[in-house]
DNA sequence: AACCTGACGAAGA
DNA sequence: TTCTTCGCCAGGT
């Protein structure tokens, strides 16, 4: 294990921050984070790190709207997590993105 | 230093 | 609309 970089705790940070009953996407938090073309090391540190800091990893899917999530399984659970908190997911495991995403422009005041 | 990986994403075909 | 390709990033599988 090593010290998270500014980046990477910015990201962490980003994702605690999310609302219940909204989500955000990888794209869009690396690029709250400092860094639009980082959407991947969102995605790793959500593969690796979700438990450890206690993230809503939930509220975090891809910018087509669809839970990214690989296995159907790991899709149901996620599907479940969201709509506990009045997400609507449709078919394909995706969600209204202009209905649900976290507005957010800052995060100044995070 | 080099290489590999992932719950990505935009652009093409 | 779906599938493929290619570029990106930081952590370490």
């Amino acid at each position: 294990m090593s010290i998270p970089s500014d980046f990477t705790e910015q990201i962490i940070h980003i994702i605690k921050s999310i609302p219940k009953g909204r989500v955000l996407t990888y794209g869009f938090i690396a690029k709250l984070a400092g860094n639009p073309r980082a959407a991947r090391q969102v995605s790793w540190i959500l593969h690796s790190s979700s438990k450890k800091y206690n993230l809503p990893w939930h509220r975090v899917i891809s910018s087509n709207g669809k839970i990214s999530l690989k296995s159907f399984e790991d899709r149901q659970y996620q599907k479940n997590l969201l709509e506990q908190e009045g997400i609507k997911v449709l078919d394909g495991f995706k969600v209204n993105l202009e209905k649900y995403l976290w507005k957010i422009n800052s995060i100044e005041n995070l």
